[in-house]
DNA sequence: ATGGGATATGAATCTTTGGCAAGG
DNA sequence: CCCTTGCCTTTGATTCATATCCCA
């Protein structure tokens, strides 16, 4: 309405401003401001119409589109009807706008559920993979493709990451990355084929690394991203639309053999949203039949022509990096992605990728130089002198797609106990986990869950690979269900890499845990670990990470927790040099800690919004009306000027009655941790009780914190009298909520019971109910002494067996009743029935029927009676036989269904009724 | 082009202690 | 006269996640 009044409003303005201006200029005049219904407002440029202006009918401003009904059509005199077009061009931003709608809670769920299935598919195609990679032909044919000199790695007896190296070299050079896959066949034959051709999907390539260090008795597991749907559906519509989707997509198509019931058509048929998912689902589990392959191709066409977009890079094949690199002038931010992974290449592990890299570029002098000059050109520019041309050997980049297999070889050389190492033979990167994120960033995609197969098992490695997991926090699906799922694969990638059982007993140092003060690490001094605060013990945040990551530490102290944190190698610089000795730990549990301690060691961001959901820190900013810093401190840096806090700081502030629902009561003395302003409603309804009469605390809520709180303690049940409160009822929130030597009976109408006993009781009330924009509460039985539990049961039982014989016999009365007027119903009307259909019959006064009819709820209503009284009259005669006649009902003319209990009666005037005996 | 911050927006969440009339 | 039952009707402020705009 708000709409069509404004667009009234300029109409009348328009044809204010004469003729003239409407049809040469409509756009300038109708330039302005249309408010829509809900208070939209969409700012309208002259821009976003057409000199061709259309009055559409029916307003329908959702659709987008610009119209009146007949009956609202402003006065516009009659030589502005004709050519008023008004058209909207383009895709101005306001018209996007109209578009944006948050995800509905069903559309999250529908989208969360593929998520999940998407995720469940890659395990398996994960599983598969891990499977294939055991196969010991294909070990047995990789070995023997060997050179004799790198076998000796076998027997090894520390292994180092380093040690690697020449083997993952050798791999490099004799295995590559072909992009398309040729043809659909089950895995274990097309690693045998990549074996044959030396070149493979992505996905082989990295499974035949894989198995060739698991055939050199290393122990090995098979890496993969998971790429999976989004869980924000728009999301989904831009990765499919990027050429790299494309290409990434193909690169691990499943190789199914046989076609199967097309997953992605289910969730489809589900709703729209979910077929979004549904190219993306199909070929990530290999549901392309032979038949159906032909579609695919099409949908991909398609997607790369995108509509809403226009984006058709010539990068769509760029996977292929031999064919296409003179295709692609980088861009800036390729360059400086390439830039930054140098220096950090340079920076970290420089030895053993120096030598790998100056190998590479003797051995492949043009694969970066040559390709393209502009781009050198560039990065030249951009390069300080320092860094040589010999590290220009960028690994991974925007075009090559994100990685999505690697292996991670466990090495018992590297740390004391030990570590798993990160190797990417195919890019021939060895130990370059920290690279992944980055390259999988520059790719704009994120790394959401990174999982290791070994022995048919998994495990979520994905801390290892995401220095920021605040980022990716929001993008995986809820905890509980994904390491529920993964248990029982976690207990058989365990069990396979398990053997390997470590006696520790070595000094811990403090490299233990990378600490680094002002570096945006979080690592925080013992003392500030522990801070004494009226009473209360602050945690650090790595304590209280734990505390929130295992439930059975929730009731912990913070010694306990901090002895915790030390037995998982948390490193907590207190004990750092202190000699310990661990129980036998599996190789799996020291990893479990090492995945730990990243989690409770993530650099402080350096964006305010990051502070907002981070699970360890917060900002001041970010605090809700009901959360407060508490204690506050410590500060671990800063952020644009905000102090950082620890987010076990923030506490959750509640009224005194909230806690009592908890079954907590606020202290004596204390006073409230802070004190809001009650809403505008609440206090309006106040006020106007209370009138003039308010008093200060009367607009404001005075709210604590559970520090300020200790476990209710009732006044108990004296004498047989229930403690009540102000309202004369007992607050059954829970349990607790019980004044002592009370029990709550929640049974129907025990209150008369209760008084009828002269037992003292409460009403129990249970909670509130919403209705008609007021709370209402609502009362389940009574609360009372316990000693009067037995009598009070019993009399309820007493009366309710009184009140069930009752109801029964008032529903057996009921029934009665009910019998006898249907059958008098239906006898009355036979016979008027009777006595319509037989126009020879002799008349009868219908009005001698009525006041039958009238007694009887299912007869005939008095209008229809009229009617009757009418044909009556118009239809001539009407026996009076029947008025005379009185059915008669002899037992030998009664027959007996056995069956259906029905006893028919049959008068001698043919008449019968039917009774099913009860 | 990109990222950060401010702002707008719409959906979700929280709020929280009836009143009256008819009929038994 | 008292008590029970049924009917009335579904707020509005705040929070939160996200999109968009603007600016550096």
């Amino acid at each position: 309405m708000q709409l069509r009044n404004k667009l009234k409003a300029e109409a009348l303005e328009t044809h204010s401003e004469g003729q003239q201006s409407l049809t040469d200029d409509v756009g300038g005049v109708f330039g302005g401001r249309l408010v829509g219904e809900g208070n939209q407002e969409r700012e309208i440029s002259q821009g976003d119409f057409n000199s061709k202006c259309e009055v559409h009918e029916g307003l329908d401003w959702e659709d987008g589109n610009i119209s009146f009904s007949n009956t609202e059509v402003p006065c516009i005199p009659e030589t502005l009807e004709q050519e008023v077009i008004v058209e909207f061009s383009g895709t101005p931003s306001s018209a996007k706008r109209q578009n944006v709608r948050r995800i509905s809670a069903i559309d999250k769920e529908l989208v969360e559920l593929v998520h999940k299935v998407h995720l469940l598919c890659l395990l398996a195609r994960g599983r598969l993979v891990d499977a294939a990679c055991d196969d010991p032909l294909i070990q047995a044919s990789l070995l023997s493709l060997l050179p004799p000199h790198l076998l000796k790695i076998s027997e090894v007896q520390k292994l180092t990451a380093d040690l690697l190296v020449p083997l993952v070299e050798w791999f490099r050079a004799n295995f590559h990355v072909r992009n398309e896959s040729i043809e659909k066949m089950p895995f274990k034959e097309s690693l045998a084929a990549a074996i044959e051709t030396r070149e493979g999907t992505p996905e082989e390539v990295a499974a035949l690394s894989v198995a060739l260090f698991r055939a050199l008795n290393l122990s090995t597991r098979f890496l993969a991203m998971l790429d999976v749907t989004s869980l924000k559906p728009d999301a989904d519509q831009a990765v499919y639309s990027s050429p790299e989707a494309d290409d990434s997509v193909k690169g691990r198509t499943f190789n199914s053999s046989r076609p199967i019931a097309n997953l992605g058509d289910v969730f489809a048929k589900l709703s729209p949203q979910a077929s979004l998912h549904k190219r993306k689902l199909n070929e990530d589990i290999g549901l392309t039949s032979p038949q159906n392959e032909g579609k695919h191709i099409k949908e991909n066409d398609t997607s790369s022509k995108d509509k809403r977009t226009g984006y058709k890079s010539s990068d769509a094949h760029s996977c292929n990096l031999e064919t296409n690199h003179f295709k692609v002038s980088k861009r800036k931010g390729d360059v400086e992605f390439e830039l930054q992974m140098e220096m950090a290449l340079s920076a970290t592990a420089a030895g053993v990728f120096e030598s790998k890299v100056e190998q590479e570029m003797q051995q492949k002098p043009h694969s970066s130089s040559t390709t393209n000059s502009k781009l050198n050109i560039k990065e030249k520019k951009l390069k300080s002198e320092v860094i040589s041309e010999r590290n220009s050997f960028a690994v991974w980049s925007r075009k090559m797609g994100p990685p999505l297999y690697w292996a991670e070889v466990y090495c018992n050389g590297e740390t004391l106990s030990g570590r798993w190492v990160h190797v990417d033979a195919a890019n021939s990167i060895v130990d370059g986990e920290h690279k992944v994120e980055a390259a999988v960033a520059a790719c704009r995609r994120s790394l959401r869950y990174v999982v290791a197969f070994s022995g048919r098992g998994a495990k979520d490695v994905t801390r290892r690979y995401c220095m920021r997991w605040y980022t990716i926090a929001s993008q995986r699906i809820d905890s509980e269900w994904w390491s529920a799922v993964l248990s029982p694969l976690k207990e058989l990638e365990s069990r396979a890499g398990g053997s390997n059982v470590m006696h520790l007993d070595v000094p811990l140092t403090d490299n233990a845990v990378e600490v680094k003060e002002g570096s945006g690490r979080a690592c925080v001094s013992p003392e500030a670990h522990l801070k004494e605060g009226s009473g209360r013990v602050c945690v650090s945040p790595e304590a209280h990470h734990i505390e929130e990551n295992s439930e059975a530490l929730k009731e912990k102290t913070p010694q306990d927790i901090f002895s915790s944190a030390d037995g998982l190698g948390a490193g907590v610089s207190r004990h750092a040099s202190s000699s310990i000795n661990i129980e036998p730990v599996s190789r799996g549990a020291l990893e479990d800690m090492e995945l730990e301690t990243r989690a409770l060691t993530e650099p402080l961001p350096s964006n305010q919004l990051a502070y907002k959901n981070h699970p360890l820190y917060t900002i001041e900013r970010w605090l809700t009306r009901y959360q407060v810093l508490y204690p506050k401190g410590p500060v671990l840096g800063y952020c644009s000027g905000h102090p950082v806090y620890p987010r076990i700081c923030v506490q959750t502030l509640h009224t005194k009655e909230r806690w009592l629902c908890e079954g907590l009561q606020v202290k004596e003395n204390e006073s409230p941790a802070k004190v809001v302003k009650r809403s505008r409603k609440v206090n309006k309804v106040h006020t106007s009780e209370h009138g003039s009469t308010v008093d200060g605390g009367e607009g404001t809520i005075a709210l604590y914190g559970k520090w300020q709180t200790e476990v209710l303690n009732l006044p108990p049940a004296v004498d047989g009298m229930v403690p009540k409160n102000e309202r004369g009822q007992v607050d059954v929130w829970s349990e607790k909520c019980l004044p002592p030597g009370t029990v709550h009976l929640r049974f129907p109408r025990l209150v008369p019971v209760a008084k009828r006993l002269g037992v003292d009781f409460a009403p129990a009330m249970v909670g509130f109910e919403f209705r008609n924009g007021c709370s209402i509460p609502v009362y389940e039985g009574i609360v009372a002494c316990a000693e009067f539990k037995d009598a009070i049961l019993e009399a309820y039982a007493e009366v309710e067996e009184r009140r069930e014989e009752e109801e029964k016999k008032r529903m057996e009365a009921q029934a009665l009743t009910r019998w006898y007027q249907l059958l008098f119903s239906f006898i009355t009307r036979q016979r008027l029935k009777r006595s319509y259909e037989t126009p020879s019959s002799s008349q009868v006064p219908i009005n001698a029927t009525i006041p039958n009819v009238g007694d009887d709820p299912c007869a005939s209503s008095q209008s229809e009676a009229n009617a009757m009284q009418h044909h009556n009259q118009r239809g001539g005669q009407i026996a009076n036989d029947l008025e005379e006649h009185e059915h008669s009902f002899p037992l030998e003319n009664e027959s007996y269904d056995g069956e259906s209990c029905v006893r028919t009666k049959r008068c001698a005037c043919g008449f019968s009724i039917q009774v099913e005996e009860l």
